[in-house]
DNA sequence: CTATTATTTCGATTATACTAGAAATATCTA
DNA sequence: TAGATATTTCTAGTATAATCGAAATAATAG
């Protein structure tokens, strides 16, 4: 991943608003949910969520697909990862998680 | 990690010049860098550097320490951890990494 | 104390983002 | 086609952020 690309990302990540949704739906999964749900449960005005969902799917974090009257948001969790995986990319030699050295410790064994 | 915090930090990680410093921070190390040599080798006016590094600091990514003429940055690794585990969050069941499936694959072995 | 190097503050310019109401459009159902 | 529901576009106000030169300050060495 590049540095723009994963700027642009964290950027979109960084508003409290879309951050909100994002986590919504990650917790929705993989099969997502209506816009209009994201709308009723978060309570944000729809126009504004439009407008957030335009960003996110702009940096590939989103994926939509519609099914009759509604249109279906779901994660792009790979995207999430990739933009996980830049910041910690080079750091792990300095800074392990408690999952990490435990993985370590296993694979010296 | 609250929203508002993970927003705010990913928000300060998504303005590029400041990921190209966070980026050098963490191939550093542990140890840091003075600023001079951020503004060296990033080629960052000065003026510029010191603003994003207060957006750094402020959202507790940057320590700073002074020794001589010198400050000394470096990353404060688990804050990025702290942020990127925001983002991964109730998400692993959906979709792991592959180094994930692999340990997954030896803890049911 | 003076000179030197390192870093910060100030100030001004310029650009971009957030928000949301109202109106428009799209998609379906009866 | 008419009516209902879902979503988007338009528009405009407001706020916040990025940039960097010049001047100011801080820290040290001689």
């Amino acid at each position: 991943m590049k540095l723009e690309d994963a700027a642009e990302t964290l950027a979109q990540l960084g508003n409290p608003t879309r951050l909100e949704v994002v986590r919504y739906l990650v917790k929705a999964g993989p099969s997502g949910v209506p816009v209009g749900s994201i709308q009723k449960q978060l309570k944000i005005p729809a126009s504004t969520l439009t407008h957030h969902l335009k960003h996110l799917k702009g940096v590939g974090l989103l994926m939509q697909k519609r099914e009759k009257t509604n249109l279906w948001c779901s994660i792009n969790f790979d995207r999430l990862h990739e933009v996980s995986d830049f910041l910690l990319e080079e750091c792990c030699s300095f800074s392990l998680r408690e999952s990490d050295k435990a993985k370590t410790k296993r694979d010296a064994a």
